[in-house]
DNA sequence: GGTACTTCTACAATCGATTGCGAAAACAGC
DNA sequence: GCTGTTTTCGCAATCGATTGTAGAAGTACC
């Protein structure tokens, strides 16, 4: 199938490619006589005409494209932020290039490579690990970078998240009116920011409650996964540390805990209540539904297409962050501790 | 961030730029001496250079990118299906370009557009309609076309599926086993291959079992969707159909399906039982567990990157296509009837 | 040493658009 | 009718690679 080209369109319309071209595009019409506009789109229109975006990117050096990094779009974490970024750009003419990592930085340098290769216009990351010099080299070329749902350490790349520690303290706060004083946390890998903010987060809102933080009510999982979370909490057995409550940090590890509560013949709410975090798709289904933080992942991968554009349009434009706000959904598996 | 430009790494090897092109690309790396080749590698790796695959492509008007059209990404039946597609052309240098296309054909023939223009060297595509003119105009163009999990009418266009027919035939067995006579059907979409395909299957199998298919056992969903199933069930009920099991077209529908039954106050599998389709991600954890015919979603999108591979490389083959098998996980939705 | 081949490299065209610059045309003003 | 502007359009270069072709260098053989 032979595409037709801006010439082909020139010659019909009896112009020469250059004008045909100032024609087509809204910002240099002005410069083209009003009647030959209208018989260049005439010609464009009979001709089926579609301008090739390649060589058009070749040309500018601006793809209308940006690359966005995801550990794993079948966490189902993702698959919301994904629609929130492209929705977004969709609407302004981009569109998104997803790349899964797994979370191995050797994928996720081949990612960037290959989105460089290919001239992506920016980068939405959701891959970010605190410590990340990959993405630092990439923020310091210049080209636009912005963050999602995870952070790095340094704050100057702009990152859109949900606010981690209210989301903990609400979350506490609501274990504690139930009356639970013996919580423990089944915190994420330490090396990604939600990890590491919603252990911290722990820590103080326990202290603010005027609970006992000690070290040994917290477990770190090794991965953000059900099976992570259910070695996590076999280690709280292991330690002997006495809880009515688990607060897990994300919804996976809630499930690895639901699994060895199960085994373990107790019985969530009655026995324990279990609180997760990212209240992901279809969690208010599972037995028993999971009281979970609510983080608005589509309004986060929105939001972060916007901080995207804004930087794109105006590139010295300071980047800024975004915090969104958490909510908690309260479900079946949080009660009252046993009297 | 100036990229390397393959001139300068001609300049700094000291040969003329097309024999560093020749020397870089492998399949003409034997027309250049080896000592040059050598030290043409050498200088793109000192400079870092990294080839812009948009001249590239522009030059040889291929992408190595595929265009996926998915209905929704969020509907978990597909992050898999998109990681077997990535996992196989990431494997020989493909990228896959996605984008949502929510079942609406308007977004549908963007889609198409957007990566015409962006001249994607094949597509994977699992938005397909039975009557889809779009698709066979796409086939006829002569541009390489995958269909995954759903087909269209017309069988040459080459697809990679489940064999739905083996699956609900497997899915009555077992309700027929357990002792189930009277069986209702909740019918996916009829202008999905999916629909189609399963609703024709109920009828087949349950006169092959000796059952009654009345039409009235039958009832059709307006879509893939919790509501539209709980919808479906009500119906079901308004039409006083005695039934002690229900076979969904999808793991969605069954979901609804749970919801109606909870409100009047019927128990799974208790008063009920109930099978889903897809065996989707986290469906085992719902309340029941879902039994489901399990559908190698993973497997199906891998193939179909295959398939579509194949042809890439080999323009003349002739297309075929492939029929995965299903099974049948049987989980805690499904027991006898009531006596 | 000359002829006939190979082997290697350089030149230049090309993919399809965009864009700075200059010239032609149109127009205004006197 | 002439000069000075403004409008409109064409020319040609350019983005960064690939590739057909031609010529130079090197080798083999008599």
């Amino acid at each position: 199938m032979q595409r037709v080209t801006l010439k082909e369109v020139a010659e019909r319309a009896g112009v020469h490619p250059a004008t045909a071209s100032r024609a087509l595009n809204t910002a240099t019409r002005g410069l083209v006589n009003a009647q030959t506009a209208a018989r260049v789109d005439k010609a464009a229109r009979q001709l089926g005409y579609t301008p090739n975006s390649i060589a058009r990117s070749l040309k500018t050096s601006r793809s209308s494209t940006i690359g966005l990094l995801l550990p794993d779009l079948t966490n189902p974490l993702f698959p919301p932020i994904v629609r929130g970024v492209e929705d977004v750009l969709r609407a302004v003419g981009y569109s998104p290039w997803i790349i899964n990592t797994d979370n191995e930085p050797d994928r996720e340098a081949a990612a960037i490579e290959s989105f460089r290769g290919r001239s992506v216009d920016g980068f939405v990351v959701a891959t970010a690990r605190l410590q990340d010099p990959l993405l630092e080299e990439v923020a310091a070329s210049g080209t636009p970078l912005v963050l999602v749902n995870r952070r790095v350490a340094s704050p100057d790349i702009p990152s859109v998240t949900g606010d981690d520690a209210a989301g903990v303290s609400t979350a506490l706060r609501h274990l504690y009116d139930l009356g639970h004083r013996d919580i423990v946390h089944l915190a994420g890998p330490q090396d990604l920011s939600t990890g590491l903010a919603r252990r911290q987060a722990f820590r103080q809102a326990m202290e603010d409650l005027g609970l006992s933080a000690d070290p040994e009510r917290i477990v770190d999982a090794a991965a953000w996964s059900e099976p992570a979370g259910a070695e996590a909490m076999e280690q709280v057995h292991e330690r002997g540390v006495p809880y009515t409550a688990v607060l897990a940090g994300n919804d996976l590890l809630a499930l690895g805990c639901y699994d060895i509560l199960e085994r373990r013949g107790l019985r969530c709410p009655t026995n324990v209540s279990v609180v997760g975090f990212n209240d992901m798709p279809f969690i208010d289904r599972v037995a028993p539904p999971l009281t979970s933080v609510r983080v608005p992942h589509y309004e986060i991968g929105a939001e972060a297409a916007r901080l995207l554009l804004e930087v794109l349009e105006d590139p010295e434009r300071h980047p800024r962050s975004v915090v969104l706000p958490l909510t908690l959904s309260v479900r079946g598996s949080t009660a009252s501790p046993p009297a």
